[in-house]
DNA sequence: CATGAATGAGCATTCATTCAT
DNA sequence: GATGAATGAATGCTCATTCAT
């Protein structure tokens, strides 16, 4: 229970079984074993939960080879942070063609998402953990990976913003939050998904934010606005 | 910024100031201000970057009384969260007015939300740091705020389904899943609001929730149902 | 599991169960009750598991009134185990007939001892805790109990070396040894008896008792010693 | 009272002692030390009377270093035990020569045990203290040093029993008593003679160990047994 | 007489981090 | 390059003990 190897997803340690294995490996690789075991037990523990000794131990080395490494834990995981965040924008825009209708790239864009989120569903976690309202000593973090997630909403904002001829958004402070409003209920369904063990089609729930916010936008590309009722 | 005390929202310490010091508080009112001092504590700078000793230093009693009236860090922490979810569906439910239509009622409930957010922003970090996708140490406490929210959420579902005659939610799962999209929305926008000091007014993100939602549940309403595109 | 009243052998709680029981009642039985649940308490958790709130809660009165009757914990441990002690110096004198033999002594001091041991298990535990090889805090109270074992050790003493006509004991020191000796077994096979339950009956193990020691004791008596053996 | 370094059994520090400082001492040499100094705190003083702050301290390391060899202070306590326990085995069994008879090997066993408790008193006391009668935090503890003390007590037991050839005993039950009886016997004694400081010579006590048991054995190995007495 | 309220002081335990080899 | 050894600094929690009422 204390040192369950991971199944090393590069496949490196296979490799070099035979004397002196697990030694001397070339940089970049060892940075991928420790960030793959780290984004892991970050992810599915949180991380207070997790010890720099549980991930030295995972990896399969020394605690000083981590701070060899990531100068600190709060290193370590902003790193993973990013490598999340990236692995979760790069599968997004993987999946927008590029003569595509806003309509086909929102559709594939969540459709990528909820494929991520059941694919890589620790790093998923490890985002959400962090990148939620979190405050105090992550703050750093926090804002790191706020500006991976920027780009993502950029990715989709310019899909949804390209649609809306009449701009009901005010000012830009509305825009920004208008595509977080979007994130924000992908991410919480995905959330409920997961927690349901992504047993559900991810269509369904793609489809289902489609039939919120395609409906809403393209009504409101028609136009139509909602104003605020009067107080009777 | 160790010890500063709270404004005691009680009111009780600037009336016996002469007495004062070791006061002797009845059980209701110190509970009321170690619930005050926590739900802060906590609420700004995060679970675990807080201490025991910081809370009962900045209510102004020693560690033990906090471990009276509350059996752990963990409790104290579920209390404040039990104390800001409440709050919250309070503040909400007051907003509905009884028979108001499911606009009205969509409209008071997100500005009611907003207002709360400004109003109550460590209750509402609070809540958003612990109740998002939070694991380990805390999953009986995420639940438990989940059940309250879950009552917030059936509010708003019933308006949701009320209308939605042909009703493009296949099953229980995903009926539930939409309302936390909406709430997803909700909150995420909520955070870049406060993000940006809730200077803006909260009508303004309410009506670009409604915008959002309640064109687009409109037009459910009205029969108009999003289908997965066909691959080319 | 906190709070377990006892069953009260007083039968005091029983008669005041009116309006305002328990309270005003007379010192001295209160002090009974508050020894009765203590010994309980230590005797079967030991010292250092108990606390002073529990035995204040076992009881049914607030702790203060503790520190009122007995000055401090340890205080209140002391008076327990003088208590105990003497209830065994008690039961062990009662015992004796005037006229008897030492060979009727022995046994049946033997057996008064076992009995008292299978009669109150939690004051002879208590007794044991604490009057073993104890260091420490303790040592003010050992030497108080073992002030009242004494009285015990010489009450068979007596017997047993009224009849070491040719007497093999050098001097005091080793006399008073001798019959450590055989307060050591004794009390050795009753902490075996009570682990196994006390379901034997008392009289096997007085006999057992009488044949290892009233045979050596009578063969002493006869003249017999035995002498170290020469090393080859 | 509170840092006294303890003389250093491994005699390391002397050698080295101009390097010195934050020594690099080998894992096992390490584990010496703590055990060392543990053994006799606790021995000394009690388990609950001594802080692990304390035994670093005596050690002269971080209290860390105490938790990565042992997990827990019961853990180092546990380890401190099965030492002790297993150095009186030692003591006690090499004490006995093949060929001998049971009557040397008692004797020989008898003046083994007192001379380790004179030599090793605070193993003895630590062994005493918490072998004895003790309940709760320690049961565990208790029954793995009663196991130690187990293998001691067969090997006497064979002594005994192997003489008896009238078998007084009725069952297992009182056979294992019996052993405990002359366990008890020997140990009461032991502790009466470290509390008068060992001053008188070994042989007097297992002398008068022999004086009771051997005659009483003998005698009953004679087929004497003793019968409990009618009531008049 | 009796107690609810309150605390000072200590303790086991953990963990990120760093030397010395 | 890699590590075993080591630690400073907290942190959650408990408990005997005492006022003020």
């Amino acid at each position: 229970m204390k040192s369950q190897r991971i199944p090393s997803a590069t496949g490196i340690q296979e490799t070099n079984q035979g004397a002196a294995a697990r030694a001397r490996l070339p940089r970049p690789v060892r940075e991928q074993q420790m960030l793959e075991a780290a984004s892991h037990l970050f992810g599915e523990q949180g991380y207070h939960a997790v010890s720099m000794d549980q991930i030295a131990d995972v990896v399969g080395i020394s605690k000083p080879m981590l701070y060899a490494y990531f100068d600190s834990k709060e290193g370590l995981c902003a790193a993973c942070l990013k490598r999340a965040g990236a692995d979760a924008i790069n599968a997004i825009s993987a999946s927008y063609e590029p003569g595509s209708t806003p309509e086909q790239s929102l559709w594939s864009g969540f459709l990528a998402f909820f494929q991520f989120v059941k694919g890589a569903p620790s790093s998923w976690k490890l985002i959400r953990s962090q990148a939620s309202y979190d405050v105090g000593i992550f703050q750093e973090m926090v804002s790191e990976i706020h500006d991976d997630l920027r780009s993502v909403v950029q990715e989709i904002e310019k899909v949804a913003s390209r649609e809306t001829a009449a701009d009901p958004f005010a000012d830009d402070e509305l825009r920004v939050a208008a595509s977080w409003a979007l994130f924000g209920a992908a991410f919480a369904m995905a959330d409920r998904w997961l927690e349901n063990g992504c047993e559900s089609p991810a269509e369904d729930y793609a489809t289902e934010l489609m039939n919120f916010f395609w409906i809403g936008i393209r009504s409101m590309a028609d136009g139509e606005t909602w104003k605020p009722l009067k107080e009777a």
